[in-house]
DNA sequence: TACGAGTCAATAGG
DNA sequence: CCTATTGACTCGTA
């Protein structure tokens, strides 16, 4: 079984002492490569903290400024963001979002004419239901277009959406559209690109998403969008990564997607706002058409710096610097641990063998390795999140397979006697190793 | 308190 | 300049 697989290729062999009294213990002899032997407390990558000096968390060294919502990526937008998660329902979405659709070309003009993608490719999906999509009606969409201000459709929580699809034609778009990662996360679903980047690569399925399901729910909406909204949502709300800690789901409430009501925003551009040509390079000056949307053309760096007023369509709504802590000090940056190879191969071995370490053998590990038992422990932590594949079957995500992933991923409660069970688990963790 | 979820954001790799 | 990786932070739950 797994076991048997796991142990075979783990370097490392992990002997768990029966009594808290005797920490567990790492067999040296069995260390990664055979190189260093591990010696208690010794600073292996020369990071070790005194042991009792504590050494103070990002919180105590960076007081970080509370994090603008989702909202925040505007945070410097004068505007309030007040409304509801609302969007406008446009008709140019995709009939269909399978993979095979996402390698079309979508020029600027087809965006609103093709609508008609066979129907039928919704039935080769899989169970997952297929991501919500709009009317396909031309007509219906240049309707839309035009009594916009009021067909503000609300999109509801219960919209599911397949989040590998949704991915794909992400990336699909950002590709086609040479549009960076990092101007896509943070104008349009007010994150950074590193979340987005493994939003992308390892979607998790709707079904196991919580409060995640707002950024996949920011991506779906701005597929929805027409071609002209799309990049304008790209150019305008601009999010200069305040950089604040936390900004976590809870910041998420008001952000883009939300035509926002703040006072003197223009009106949204009627559907005469064609992408006039190919679109700009996003570093590239960019006009826009004639219209509503002044303050262009603005130039990737001119946005950074600059906070547009008249946006139209995705606001992020993100606190104003300002509001966010002005008086916050350029705090002093913890730099990031980087685990030494052998602290990692090490960790890792262990992982295999058990994935939940009880606390005082995290406390061991973390000595012999001279990590922190919160860095242990987070390595844990994210190692068991990381390591389950959300999606065992790519062709076929479904709900009920969904479920069984998802059972199957929680049925573990951190003892030491647990590690005997791993076995149960079909731990695709390869990749970690 | 411990965990998990969702992320940030530094930084490794190209 | 970009994307991928990943240690750690914040917040909600149990």
């Amino acid at each position: 079984m797994d076991e048997t697989r796991m142990r075979e290729r783990a370097p490392l062999t992990v002997i768990v002492a029966p009594s808290h009294a005797s920490p567990p213990r790492l067999s040296p002899d069995l260390l990664p490569d055979g190189d260093a032997a591990f010696h208690p407390l010794a600073a292996v990558n020369g990071r070790l903290t005194p042991p009792g000096l504590e050494p103070a968390s990002y919180a105590t060294l960076t007081p970080l400024l509370p994090l603008p919502p989702i909202s925040t990526v505007s945070d410097k937008f004068a505007y309030h963001a007040g409304g509801t998660f609302t969007v406008i329902q446009h008709q140019q979405s995709y009939a269909s979002l399978s993979p095979n659709a996402y390698n079309e070309p979508l020029s600027p003009q087809s965006a609103y004419s093709r609508r008609s993608v066979s129907p039928g490719s919704y039935e080769r999906r899989s169970p997952t239901p297929p991501l919500p999509s709009p009317g396909l009606d031309l007509n219906a969409a240049l309707l839309a277009r035009e009594e916009q201000a009021q067909q503000q459709v609300q999109v509801h929580d219960t919209e599911e959406i397949n989040t590998k699809e949704l991915a794909q034609r992400i990336s699909g778009e950002l590709k086609r559209y040479s549009i960076p990662q990092a101007i896509f996360a943070q104008r349009v679903l007010c994150r950074s690109q590193g979340t987005l980047s493994d939003l992308l690569r390892n979607p998790k399925p709707w079904s196991k998403l919580k409060s995640g399901r707002e950024t996949f729910r920011r991506m779906w909406k701005w597929l929805q969008e027409p071609e002209f909204q799309r990049m304008s949502a790209l150019r305008l709300a601009d999010t200069p990564q305040q950089t604040i800690k936390g900004d976590n789901v809870n910041n998420m409430q008001q952000s883009y997607c939300a035509p926002r009501d703040y006072p003197g925003a223009p009106p949204p551009p009627q559907g005469s706002g064609l992408y006039p040509g190919p679109p700009p390079h996003w570093d590239a000056p960019v006009y826009e058409p004639a219209g509503d949307m002044s303050c262009f053309p603005l130039s990737q760096r001119a946005i950074r710096n600059f906070v547009p007023i008249n946006v139209y369509f995705i606001i992020a709504g993100c606190k104003r610097k300002e509001d966010i802590a002005s008086d916050t000090m350029p705090s002093p940056k913890k730099p990031r641990l980087v685990f030494t190879d052998l602290q990692r191969r090490t960790l890792q071995a262990i992982f295999k063998e058990t994935k939940r370490p009880s606390k005082e053998m995290q406390v061991t590990i973390a000595r012999q390795l001279g990590l922190e038992p919160t860095t242990v422990g987070n390595f844990f932590m994210n190692a068991r999140r990381r390591s389950m594949d959300k999606w065992k079957d790519d062709d076929a995500p479904s709900t009920e397979l969904d479920q069984q992933c998802e059972s199957h991923d929680l049925d573990h409660v951190p003892s030491l006697d647990s590690a005997d069970s791993e076995e149960d688990h079909d731990d695709p963790d390869d990749h970690l190793l």
